[in-house]
RNA sequence: GUCCCCAUCGUCUAGCCCGGCCUAGGACACCGGCCUUUCACGCCGGCGACAGGGGUUCGAAUCCCCUUGGGGACGCCA
């Protein structure tokens, strides 16, 4: 019997869009700091725009969710299906004289925001209609009567305190004329109806706040606390769009980058542990706190995503790997991979693959029954002169040497050619590429049959 | 235009709140070297920043002010 409030956070993305990386981020934030604090995360739909917003957007955004391994302990709500919630809070406004009805028209509002700009103020509302005790008609709206002085303050917990004169805030609408209720109000109702206790949410939003702000206490209710966190630009420091590459974190994973990559460079955008760059999904949980939220925006950099994924993909299971890769390899055409190959290859191809993309290209050739030949690996290597080498090779085969490394090297000293004359021949035969890991390694993860077929057959293609 | 916010290497950032340990640390990228049968990995080294100007102070990246620059908001979008 406590008196603080558990934790409550909310993720209430749009669904006019995928999730792309900004909202990922803020979800993560919110995500983190539930789960920091024992408290619960609400996955919520702020689908009000009727006209924008998407089945297949819904559930695209919880595809993405489950991908990243944020779940959510309450939800999916729907804005959409609460509309008697929103009425009653606008019900309750007009009775107490919180709200009123306006009969401006797009023109006259148009119009008053020209004047208002002419006269170097904000474009704003003129609270034309705030004392003219009008009432309901086609075409009108409800506005919320906003103070007229003051300030509205509150602390912000990444950006400090934050003050708004209250002059600055026209009087904004409530219910729309087509009798749907606006962002405020349902962003607000929610939140109070939900428990919110903290709003971590986007820095766009913080001119937002000081008028939701208002909205809780005309509601009589107690505004949570709120975090702003900063954007995440473009490489031209401008806002994130396609020209900078993938925006929607569906896009990674077809991409070929792991989850534990993206929540590690998503948290890294923004805030920070001293200099610890690799986290766990544990101890992102463990140390995430809103204090140590930079305030300034950050450009998100494809190369360190790059570099992270390189890293997960080094230090997860290879077996778990074999399963992430089914449908890269299914991309190549292969269907059933054979797993003992696949087991055997992946310890010497994760060292060269920053993306499960290339990881599955480098493990094409082991998985074929005949490798695709390059046709700069095949100009380069074999050739006539390589013939022979490859021949003795094949016949060293024949004697089941039972150590790869020294009879291969014997074997060059046998020929009198430096081992870099024999081996990318054979690493061509054997592969159909230039680069490979080791030519041991190679055979070895193929077996000696295997080999010996290989090695046939690109002397046969030599006649 | 008006209001709000922000400002450390090219990028992500530590340090800033509680001034001296900062000749500003780490990571990515880049450059050079080592290792090496290829491609990589790895290791070693290098380049590289406190936006500018005023204060306060014995002392400022750290506190205050101004300028400049950037971002956001100003919808019957969210």
């Amino acid at each position: 019997m406590s008196g603080t409030p558990r934790v409550k956070t909310r993720f209430p993305p749009s669904p006019t869009g995928a999730l792309h990386l900004g909202g990922a981020r803020t979800a993560l934030f919110n995500w983190l700091f539930a789960r920091h604090h024992g408290g619960s995360f609400v996955f919520r739909l702020e689908d009000t725009d009727r006209a924008r917003s998407k089945d297949e957007y819904v559930t695209s955004i919880i595809d993405a969710m489950a991908w990243l391994g944020m779940n959510y302990d309450e939800g999916p709500f729907y804005q959409s299906k609460r509309n008697e919630r929103y009425l009653a809070a606008i019900e309750h406004m007009l009775g107490n004289a919180k709200a009123y009805w306006c009969h401006c028209s797009p023109e006259d509002l148009e119009a008053q925001r020209a004047a208002a700009s002419a006269a170097g103020k904000k474009p704003m509302y003129s609270g034309k209609c705030r004392e003219l005790g009008l009432g309901q008609a086609k075409g009108a709206v409800v506005r919320f009567r906003g103070p007229l002085d003051g300030a509205t303050v509150f602390d912000d917990l990444v950006k400090g305190p934050i003050s708004v004169a209250n002059n600055e805030l026209d009087d904004l609408i409530l219910l729309r004329s087509d009798g749907s209720p606006t962002y405020h109000l349902a962003v607000v109702v929610d939140d109070i109806d939900m428990g919110i206790t903290h709003v971590i949410r986007g820095d766009d939003h913080v001119s937002n706040t000081p008028r939701q702000i208002l909205l809780f206490k005309a509601l009589d209710a107690t505004p949570p606390l709120f975090a702003h966190v900063p954007m995440i630009l473009g490489a031209d420091k401008g806002k994130l769009s396609k020209r900078h590459g993938a925006t929607a974190v569906i896009d990674y994973e077809t991409e070929g980058f792991l989850p534990a990559a993206m929540l590690n460079m998503l948290a890294r955008l923004g805030w920070s542990h001293g200099d610890q760059e690799i986290f766990s999904v544990q101890e992102l949980i463990d140390l995430f706190s809103l204090e140590h939220v930079g305030k300034s925006p950050s450009v998100f950099d494809q190369d360190k995503l790059l570099n992270l994924n390189h890293h997960y993909i080094q230090h997860t299971d290879i077996a778990k790997l074999a399963d992430m890769l089914t449908p890269f390899l299914r991309n190549l055409g292969i269907e059933q991979p054979d797993r003992t190959t696949l087991l055997a290859a992946l310890p010497h191809l994760t060292q060269r693959a920053r993306t499960l993309v290339e990881l599955a290209h480098w493990a094409e050739p082991y998985l074929l029954d005949e490798p695709k030949m390059e046709a700069e690996a095949k100009a380069k290597f074999l050739t006539a002169e390589s013939k022979p080498l490859l021949q003795a090779a094949l016949d060293l085969m024949e004697s089941q040497p039972p150590q790869l490394e020294p009879a291969m090297k014997e074997l060059a000293k046998a020929l009198g050619v430096k081992p870099g004359a024999l081996f990318p021949p054979l690493r061509a035969a054997l592969t159909g590429r230039q680069a490979s890991p080791g030519v041991y390694e190679v055979m070895a993860i193929l077996g000696s049959q295997r080999v010996k077929k290989r090695l046939k057959q690109a002397i046969d293609s030599l006649r």
